[in-house]
DNA sequence: CTGAAAGCGCTTACAG
DNA sequence: CTGAAAGCGCTTACAG
């Protein structure tokens, strides 16, 4: 005897799930079989214009809607695509989150959210769940994987990653011009007179943090200036190693007139140590941080940063997996590093 | 004929999705039927000692993970939840994502997060999305559903909503007492000897800034203080708006020694605007704000402000919606606000 | 162009 | 305590 119904809907019960409208429901509704009302649904197969207009009614009359966890199980396509950024909490990786939302929306599929927390142990458990889920593909916000790891993935399921420079054939990568945003920085404070440009560094292990070291150092020579090493300072990223930076520079009387900061948060933490000093900004000291944080815009005085357009980034990722999934090659345009000049940096007033 | 294993490996090769592990496998390499690893797996029947190491020999051994889908497919339960925030990319929404993640991570589930944008448009597409999805239950983060919409979707499936004072058998709501934490920030200003203080106010349309107004307007009244409708300023939560208000304020020669702005971004948004008027603070005109963001944290002077425990809230809101979910009535506990004291505001000086 | 049938990987009454 | 069987809601060769 075939199991009735209501032993499922008494086992339902207990999640009291809401009555479910079947393929099969709209099929009957329509006088065609579920495969046909299936390939109307899929644009798998031309249908003939009554048939299709019949089906069309009857979903619309059943609100019938396709269950993911089905076509999952069925097709083998589950029509989400999962999306591991470093942090969910992140000024700076929000947008990006948004982007994706956006732009995989638009296509019919849903993202799955997973934060990595910066460490591989934590990556690699979020790219597990999301294969566990069977997602269609991965995104993957400036993984801390190793590009052999990367690649092998991408063997498994179609890949981007931003922050890389990598390519297989189902695997993309895109990466911002970190060098060239210093470059310009660097070269925005040189323009204004300042020869003793500070440069607060990022997390050493950071791919971009070096970058944009090298950025500065290029700008430096460029100028013909010598870099002088106890202009340099480490930094990690955060705020704290902003103040950090200056109270230690302000100790061992360092001089100069302007700080790069490799990125917004420490050139915030910066200002505040320049505060706390009694030092004035740009009048005294001159600032320019990097990405472009929200924060920045309303600080005193608003920072200028060099932009990071991360809700695009996150959009032109979502769009390389959507080629992806399609099974062509996407074609990535990334926009160009543009310094954002706001009111904290002047021309240099000393010597 | 059954349909060969080759066929959907033919058709699987355009994703090329793995090869799968599956409980049939398991049951098959531990000698025992797919029904008993189900069994063992979920906890659902006793089995014998020496059958339950076999199979979690083989398990180990194959390397198998359930497949979701398909357990949600049988089950009726997909073990994820969805969240939806009214933004992906706020200051504030992101620590409550991540505390929902760390806490639905702890049981097994996967959060599936979404915008709300808040607008109830927006809101009930994501709601829809989730329900498509076959979640298990929904978290809602001050959602702009109605009442009754909430209490109905709470027929489907459990919800738990921030935000709001609510209750039905699968509906949990908490809400952060922002009359109480506005009440503070007030008294804290009056007990300063501040008598003329501001009040920039956040989005009419949201209740916890209405919340926040009552709680001025009472600190005010215990205090035995009139309240001035020219010191009471419209804003919406931005920090643009909060500049405004001070262009506003000035403009019309208000008078006042103290601002409470409905939360942290006007107040940024605020002190931009004194510091382009070259008024100190807090030296001048004392700041405090509302929700304890990172970038207040950091401003020039940092911002005393009421503490919202937002990553706690997202912990909170998951572990009701586990308790949902097994079935008991959630207790909720939820911290009570907490003004924290930075440099923003000093002693009247004015009279 | 279209339907019947098998199968996706599980869970869960049912019957020992 | 445990297995065989049916079913969850779809998709997709297969065979007209």
């Amino acid at each position: 005897m075939p199991r009735l119904p209501a032993a499922r809907g008494a086992a339902a019960s207990a999640q009291a799930q809401p009555p479910l409208v079947t393929i099969e429901m709209v099929a009957q509704a329509a006088g065609v079989s579920p495969s046909t009302v299936s390939r109307i649904l899929n644009g798998t197969a031309v249908v003939s214009e009554d048939k299709a207009k019949a089906v069309h009614g009857a979903i619309e009359r059943l609100g019938y809607v396709p269950s993911p966890v089905a076509r999952g199980l069925a097709g083998g396509r589950t029509f989400s695509v999962g999306a591991v950024t470093q942090s969910l909490d992140s000024p700076f990786y929000g947008a990006a989150l948004r982007g994706i939302e956006i732009e995989l929306q638009q296509i019919g599929y849903t993202p799955l959210f997973i934060s990595g927390q910066w460490n591989e142990i934590d990556e690699r458990r979020s790219v597990a769940v999301l294969r566990a889920r069977r997602v269609d593909g991965i995104i993957l916000l400036d993984a801390r994987l190793s590009d052999g790891e990367l690649l092998q993935l991408a063997e498994q399921l179609p890949v981007v990653a931003t922050g890389r420079t990598l390519s297989a054939p189902r695997l993309a990568s895109l990466r911002f011009d970190n060098f060239q945003g210093a470059v310009e920085a660097t070269q925005y404070l040189l323009r204004l007179g300042h020869r003793r440009v500070v440069f607060i560094a990022g997390a050493p292990d950071h791919q971009d943090a070096q970058e944009r070291q090298r950025g500065y150092l290029h700008a430096l020579a460029v100028s013909g200036i010598a870099p002088d090493e106890k202009l340099i300072v480490a930094g990690d990223y955060s705020e704290a190693s902003g103040l950090r930076a200056i109270d230690g520079l302000l100790r061992r009387g360092a001089e100069f007139s302007a700080i790069f900061a490799a990125n917004d948060q420490m050139a915030l933490g910066a200002m505040l140590g320049l505060y706390r000093h009694g030092i004035a900004i740009p009048d005294q000291v001159s600032v320019v941080g990097f990405d472009d944080l929200q924060a920045g815009h309303f600080s005193i005085p608003p920072l200028s940063s060099v932009h990071q357009p991360s809700c695009e980034m996150g959009q032109i990722a979502a769009r390389a997996m959507a080629a992806l999934l399609g099974g062509t090659r996407p074609e990535l345009q990334l926009p160009v590093p543009r310094l954002i000049v706001r009111e904290s940096a002047a021309p240099c007033r000393r010597e």
